[in-house]
DNA sequence: CGCGACGTTGATTTGCCTCAACGATTGTGG
DNA sequence: CCACAATCGTTGAGGCAAATCAACGTCGCG
């Protein structure tokens, strides 16, 4: 559990054998069903979670009352609302597993402990956030380039596991159009 | 020069001041004349840049011939096409000065022995691009929330400044439409 | 069985783009 | 210092991608 952790971290740095114990007792471990929240909208936000199994979605709630998702997140990676996380402050996204989620949290104050304590983490974490951000900046791309007809095959040809993983409307809700829309997508594209 | 940057790091984290002479020499200072390019679509981008002075426009080329822009750089950010600087690959990104320019470049290569030299630095860099990777989750939202009108006027609120400092067809870019519309706005909200 | 979640279909509307043409402003060489 | 070109901004007509709204299948679950 702590070891799929830090199998992850030695991929990007290596940490002396003996503080491998140093770490784990710095994470809580942590269970969500399907559905429920990690972190809601308009509430504090102290915590960014590794995940150790499942699937949770990053959204937030649109004015018309659906959601608009603006990440998925599965094994290995680390979500938040980072703003939130950063300022100690209200957040403006929530987060909701939607399988069942196992993860890994840390608190923005213990995290600042552990990072004393074992300070080659802050390479980890250096390469994890400029690879998070890296992918950013191509969503945004893509955001632009792509005409939503696009954006829906793209995602198609990119994540086809994806596609078995998530219902249809959170789908739609990833890549920013309505479900109806979607599905008459896919008739035009029906295979 | 290289003390704005060392100014800056500061703020993350602290450096023995016997490594701050340490860290100059794998810096180069380059200077770029406006409309300049830093890095070109199409070609091996294998720097990041720390804006000392100007600003700086990162965005590709659209099939119908004009820009799309991702974002902007000014005093004391990074910048780069940061998946191609990860993975020594091809630009999918231009970098254009859009004032003169002065920044700090580094290689991956040269970022490298850096941080083996002075690890402190991780924890600068995890920082910044956690900020970074923060407020391209606001951007995100933003970009799915409003509508091309309050985009714009979220913008102007946000950034009075910058309108000032960029031209009308470059903020256009920057927030996905045609300066034909932009123009339809600033007639409606004429002050 | 009956209810709620999910998906589909079609009619209508609209935000924004495209294209084309025309002012205004800047800058550059003669 | 002017002339001419290029850059930048504006205006209007016409068109399309995608949203909205409403209604109807369909499946899984209590």
């Amino acid at each position: 559990m702590i070891q799929q952790l830090l199998n992850h971290i030695g991929k990007s740095c290596s940490i002396q054998p003996d503080n491998v114990s140093l770490i784990e007792p710095f994470f809580e471990h942590k269970v969500y069903k399907k559905k429920e929240l990690l972190i809601t909208e308009g509430q504090r936000c102290f915590e960014k979670y590794f995940i150790i199994k499942g699937c949770v979605q990053l959204y937030y709630l649109k004015q018309n009352g659906t959601d608009q998702t603006i990440d998925f997140a599965i094994e290995n990676w680390w979500t938040s609302d980072f703003t939130a996380f950063l300022q100690g402050g209200i957040a403006q996204f929530s987060i909701r597993a939607i399988e069942d989620t196992e993860v890994l949290s840390i608190s923005a104050d213990r995290q600042c402990q552990l990072l004393k304590q074992v300070p080659e983490l802050n390479a980890y974490f250096h390469q994890v956030f400029q690879r998070a951000y890296a992918a950013s900046q191509m969503r945004i791309r893509y955001l632009f380039e792509f005409s939503k007809e696009e954006l829906y095959l793209h995602f198609l040809e990119q994540f086809p596991a994806f596609t078995q993983r998530v219902p249809q409307y959170l789908l739609a809700s990833f890549l920013g159009f309505t479900p109806e829309y979607l599905s008459e997508l896919r008739k035009k594209f029906l295979s």
